[in-house]
DNA sequence: GGTCCGCGTTCAATCGATTGAACGATCGAC
DNA sequence: GTCGATCGTTCAATCGATTGAACGCGGACC
């Protein structure tokens, strides 16, 4: 039959195994395995213990897959790996997937589009165990896979979709919060895109936080998450909202450009515009001035998706990943400047 | 027997394709994978293609992979995934892979140690049919594993291995040549772990360009590659090379380090000291000044660490990727500033 | 009318491991 | 001496798909 480019020497099978001991295929199974009902007389474990170190026997994991119709190993679709937000999401996922014993195949959606297509597939083929869904996902396709063992990070979908998300309501309110407690009244949003799941909540929280406190709500200046729509977002807030001195910026990404064009423009930063942002990382702490963010509990999201994914409790209600927001202070927020509003909007880029 | 947890309804097999369409599963199996040279009638085609249809039929992968002995997923064991020069070369991979249809199991040293041994039993369990190593190795484990199917990425081992590699010393010779044509003389290296093969032969080529442009050569500090780390080798170029008016330093992370120790120090960049640093990345376009920087082609070193890793060509040799090494200057590099040196060593800190 | 050919399909072995059930031997009890 | 229990091991079905070889049938040819 087909012998295709096999590498090295055939490989050792358990039949080897046995032939070797001089037993069973059975026993060399239940005592690789250590099946703990075994009973055995010691002096054929150990034979079978040697023919597996003399052989060098390594069971075949998709022979042992295809038995137990499981591979033991879930996928992780996240939007950009270059992001390190999602680079932490992912590293948090690996280390919790390897405590329950399981693999995790990456895959990120700007690498290559389609990529979410591709590990529904995979999960159809039963090749992965489950599936996580970091990357945003359309109300249409998430009603069709929901039935699947999937678990939407980050974004909410109607059940029986399971859902796990930060609590950015809170996120936002701590930071608005903060910047009240340095004495702002008028703060902006710089929010994402309104079909993103996870920047709409945040958007939707501010307003609240706005109003909870009576404080002038400002329109939300939607953008894309980039540094280029941080730069086009405090443009607008610049030019239209003069009042406003102090923002809150729904990523890092966008913060940065926010920094970067006031330094263009001159705006001095935090002392004419404070700026708070959601997701603190390294990227956070290099920039000029150092961003003021809130830390979002990366690690604990993982911890809570992949328990959401293998854990019996069907529970078909978003979990919500709160403990660990937290607002760190640096150079970027502060005090507003007493006395006159801002000059006008900016002439040229 | 035995029916674990299985969920939904059962799961649709070739066989009950071949049942329902009243065929042996031979046949389906032919169609679905569209065999070339299967003879088949049109209306026995519809039949079956109707089933696949009606009844929901993936094929499953274990199976197959079980069958063919392979199974079409190689793995990638990066240092850190929140670096994004690791982040970059993952999202490299993938889109390589995926075009020659293959999936990436991505881990990262840093999640969780032991990551490599793990990855290196899953490929003598056969779940993987190659293994890329970024991480690095060292010679002992190198020399182990090098009989299998694996490539060793930014690292040279002893042959069989395989490796792939950037041409460090390239990158090197840029960064001191644009440095050169600025009009730096004394030019310092700061450089990462001498275990660490990349770096290395980045202190090696930096020896030998400076030597071959008959420059003086100031010693070379070696440090953690960590801003910490950059930090404290900073520290030590000003306190004993006053005369030192550039550094070539190893990677971004460190060069961070010393920008802001610069800062700290009331050194300016790059009057006082012009900074170039290998590796170009989203952190140092934003850090400030946003550093002169040495691009490596990441996107290459991924496409033909895998045409390596599947290459029917056993070249055992290194693979040494140079296209699209580049500099890009920035504000962290300029002429030297005519004058006095430095003042001396720096107190406190 | 017998032989041969080729088309369309089925047969059956195989990949390697897992696991409930069956089997034979030994031993103790009555 | 028979029965039953226990221990240690083997039997054999199973997971789902792949693939070379074999098979049956209808038509063509001499």
């Amino acid at each position: 039959m087909e012998q295709r480019h096999r590498r090295g020497p055939a490989r050792v099978t358990i039949t080897h195994v046995a032939e070797r001991a001089g037993v069973d295929r059975a026993l060399v199974s239940r005592v690789v395995n250590e099946d703990p009902r075994l009973r055995i007389r010691d002096e054929t474990r150990r034979r079978i213990v040697d023919a597996v170190a003399e052989l060098g026997y390594t069971p075949s994991r998709t022979a042992r897959n295809l038995r137990l119709s499981r591979t033991g190993s879930v996928g992780l679709v996240v939007p950009e790996l270059t992001n390190p937000v999602w680079a932490a999401l992912t590293e948090a996922m690996e280390g919790a997937a390897d405590s329950l014993g399981l693999t995790v195949l990456v895959a990120s959606e700007s690498s290559r589009p389609g990529r979410t297509d591709h590990f529904v597939r995979l999960l159809d083929e039963q090749f992965l165990d489950g599936l996580l869904l970091a990357a945003p996902v359309d109300a249409t396709e998430a009603a069709r896979i929901s039935d699947r063992n999937v678990v939407f990070v980050n974004q909410v979908h109607e059940p029986p979709a399971r859902s796990v998300v930060f609590d950015d309501g809170l996120a936002i309110r701590m930071a608005v919060d903060a910047l009240v407690e340095l004495g702002h009244i008028d703060i902006a949003h710089i929010g994402g895109p309104r079909e993103r799941d996870a920047t709409r909540r945040r958007a939707q929280a501010f307003s609240e936080a706005v109003e909870r406190l009576g404080l002038p709500l400002h329109p939300i200046v939607i953008g894309p998450l980039s540094i280029d729509g941080g730069v086009h977002s405090v443009d607008q807030v610049l030019d239209e909202h003069s009042r406003v001195t102090a923002v809150v910026v729904a990523n890092v990404r966008s913060a940065v450009g926010v920094l970067r064009r006031c330094a263009q423009r001159g705006v001095t930063v935090p002392d004419e515009l404070s700026v708070v942002c959601v997701h603190d990382n390294e990227v956070a702490q290099v920039v000029s001035p150092p961003l003021t963010a809130v830390a979002m509990p990366v690690h604990s999201l993982g911890e809570r998706a992949l328990q959401a994914l293998v854990g019996l409790d069907s529970a078909r209600q978003p979990v919500i990943v709160r403990d660990g927001i937290a607002v760190t202070e640096r150079g970027s927020s502060g005090p507003p400047r007493a006395g006159p509003p801002r000059a006008g909007p900016h002439r040229g880029g």
